[in-house]
DNA sequence: ATAATACTGAACCATATGGTTCAGTATAGA
DNA sequence: TCTATACTGAACCATATGGTTCAGTATTAT
């Protein structure tokens, strides 16, 4: 793994790793939305909001535009394609993982076999 | 989403955003290590590595083993298929939503074009 | 001009994180 | 039996996180 990605894979897991977040990046596939709105929606405060919105705009998940004094959140640039492939290419390491132990299951039981009849 | 998931989610995405662990998840998917190996190969103290070790457990991601002194880490039951399915999805409504950008765009520039020549 | 709205920043709080050192305990090897 | 090894737990530390309140500032609406 590239040590450039280290950093920014941090960012984006520990984005991801809120509820709250996740469900601001649904609700943004979904339509824009102000500060107020999301943080109506989330049952929080807008100081609150907005730090989460500040800590999803830094993993480029979310980018905001100022307009007189709303501030519209929408989808970032990112679309965590990075993540997905670190995710399946993970998934298929832990099946062959598996599959070997497996096989060394599967050895084991034919030596019983050939131990039991000689 | 279902709020089972949430907290779940927190957990693995928690569990992830760190290089470290990452690294031990790929370390571990290639062959199983005592905490003393990985300490080792991840040049960080055995009490260090034993947190992160507390932190990939917990999240169902590696499962450990102590025979005699030797704790034998290994992957866990949790290969990540519902993180990589939310992942898969928010790809999915990303590209929804930027190609009705791109809808709302040309749109626009009909508009344009029409209202250039009566 | 006044008042309401929308956000922002600083300060605070409790708890978590990522690491360390130090002092054990339990096991294995000579 | 003595010693080295492998881990473990407590305590500590600096910093981050997820939230709050409070006191602003800038815009919009009346």
């Amino acid at each position: 793994m590239v040590q450039y990605y280290q950093t920014s894979f941090d960012a984006s897991f520990a984005a991801l790793s809120d509820a709250t977040r996740r469900g601001v990046l649904e609700q943004l596939a979904y339509a824009d939305a102000s500060i107020t709105e999301l943080a109506a929606k989330f049952q929080m405060t807008l100081t609150g909001m907005k730090k989460h919105i500040s800590v999803l705009e830094q993993a480029g998940l979310v980018r905001t535009e100022k307009i007189g004094r709303v501030r519209t959140c929408k989808l970032g640039q990112r679309k965590l394609e990075q993540e997905l492939l670190w995710l399946e290419n993970y998934r298929q390491l832990w099946d062959a993982r598996f599959n070997e132990l497996d096989r060394v299951v599967q050895e084991l039981k034919q030596q019983e076999l050939s131990d039991g009849r000689p």
